[in-house]
DNA sequence: TACTATACGGAGGGCCCCGCCACTTAGCAA
DNA sequence: TTGCTAAGTGGCGGGGCCCTCCGTATAGTA
C-alpha cells in the first residue's frame, strides 16, 4: 500500500516549486488559484495538498528553516559562545529579510490553529535549534540576563517585517539587528 | 461656495467612526464594504471619501498620531534628554502595540504611492516630531552614535508587528523595547 | 421656488477562497 | 494482460471583496 500515489507526489512537487516562485514574487498572500493555474492543476488540488495557506508557507520554507537549524547545530561547539550566537542571529535575519513571506509565516504560526501540529512549525523549530546557543551564551555572561530565544526570534521577525518595504531590506535589517545587539543607549560606566 | 456639502461631512464622520471600530476589531484589512454597510452608505461613498485603504487608515489614526507628536514636543524641554527620548519611545510603542492596524499603517506608508502627499503621512509626522529628541540625546552622548529617528521608528513598528499575535501585546512590546534599549549584549568593559 | 453642481447608491465585472461531487487513473491482483 | 478499486483530480457554484461606471437624489443658491 503506497503512502501516496505517484501522480499525487508529482503534483505536490510541482505545486511546491510554483508556490515558491509566486510567494517570492507576490509575498505571503499570493493567489492560491494562480499557483494552481501555473502548476496546471485544479484549485482543489492545491487545497488537498495544503489544507491551509499556512501549511503551504510552512512547506515552502521548510528547507530553508532546516538549513538554519543545521547552522545552529554546527555552531554549538564554538568556544566563543557570543560570536556563535551573533553569527546565527545574523544568518536568521538575513533569511527573514531576504526571503519574501518568511517573516510573516513566522509570526503567523505563533497564532495559527491551536489544535494544529505546533511541534514542527517553523518558529518552534527555530526556537528549539537556537535555544542551546542562547543558553551557552547566557552561562558565559555574554548575554543580557533574562533574554530568551523567543525574544530574539521575535525581534528578528519584527525587524524583517519592518524593513520589508525598504529599498535594501537585507542591509537595513542587518543594521537594525546590530543596533539591537549593542543597544540604543551607549555603554555606560 | 461651501468646501463640502453637509451630507458629505456627515457621511465622512460616520464612516470614520465605524472604520475605527472595524479596524480595531478586524485589523488593518477590515472589509471596506462591511464598513460601508455598518455606516449605512454605499460602498462607492467610502471610496469617494477615502480613495485608498491607506488614506482611510491615515484618517483613522490621525488624532492618535497628533497626540504622540504633541507628546514629543512637550518633552523637548526636559533636561534629561535620555529619559525624554525613552519616555516618548515607550509611548509610541504602547500605541503601536495596542491600537490594531497602526503598526501596519506605519510600515505601509513608507511604500505607498510615491506621488501621494508623503509630507503628512503618519510615519513622516512621527519622524519629524521625534527627530529633535534624538538630536538632543545624541548631542548629550546619551544615544549610540549613528542611530537615527528612522531606525527607532522602524524598530518600534517591527516590535509591534511581531508582538501582534501575542496574548499580551502591550507588555511584550514594552519588554522588547527595553531589551533593544539596553542591548542584547551586556555592557562590557 | 427653480436650478445645478455635488454627492450618492446600486449594478456589474473581475478575482479570490471554499466545499462539493462526479469522474479519471494509478497500482494491485488474478 | 486485464479488471477492479480506492486514491486522486478538476470543475462548478456560492459567497465575499474590490473597483468602476452611471443614472438619480438633494443641498445650497439665485
Amino acid at each position: 500500500m503506497p503512502v501516496q500515489r505517484a501522480d499525487a507526489r508529482r503534483n505536490y512537487a510541482r505545486l511546491l516549486a510554483v508556490a515558491e516562485q509566486e510567494i517570492a514574487a507576490h509575498g505571503a498572500d499570493a493567489s492560491l488559484e494562480q499557483i494552481a493555474r501555473l502548476a496546471g492543476v485544479g484549485s482543489a488540488t492545491v487545497r488537498r495538498h495544503f489544507p491551509s495557506r499556512h501549511a503551504l508557507l510552512e512547506a515552502v520554507f521548510r528547507e530553508r528553516i532546516e538549513t538554519l537549524c543545521a547552522h545552529a547545530r554546527n555552531l554549538g561547539g564554538r568556544a566563543d559562545t557570543r560570536a556563535a550566537l551573533l553569527e546565527w542571529l545574523s544568518a536568521v535575519t538575513a533569511s527573514a529579510a531576504t526571503i519574501r513571506g518568511l517573516a510573516i509565516a513566522l509570526t503567523r504560526d505563533s497564532a495559527a490553529d491551536p489544535a494544529e501540529a505546533h511541534e514542527h512549525c517553523a518558529s518552534a523549530q527555530l526556537t528549539e535549534a537556537g535555544e542551546p546557543l542562547v543558553r551557552r551564551a547566557t552561562d558565559d555572561g555574554a548575554l543580557t540576563p533574562g533574554v530568551t530565544i523567543t525574544d530574539l526570534i521575535m525581534l528578528i521577525t519584527g525587524i524583517a517585517l519592518a524593513t520589508e518595504h525598504h529599498p535594501d531590506p537585507a542591509t537595513e535589517a542587518d543594521r537594525l539587528l546590530a543596533l539591537t545587539v549593542v543597544g540604543v543607549s551607549p555603554r555606560q560606566r
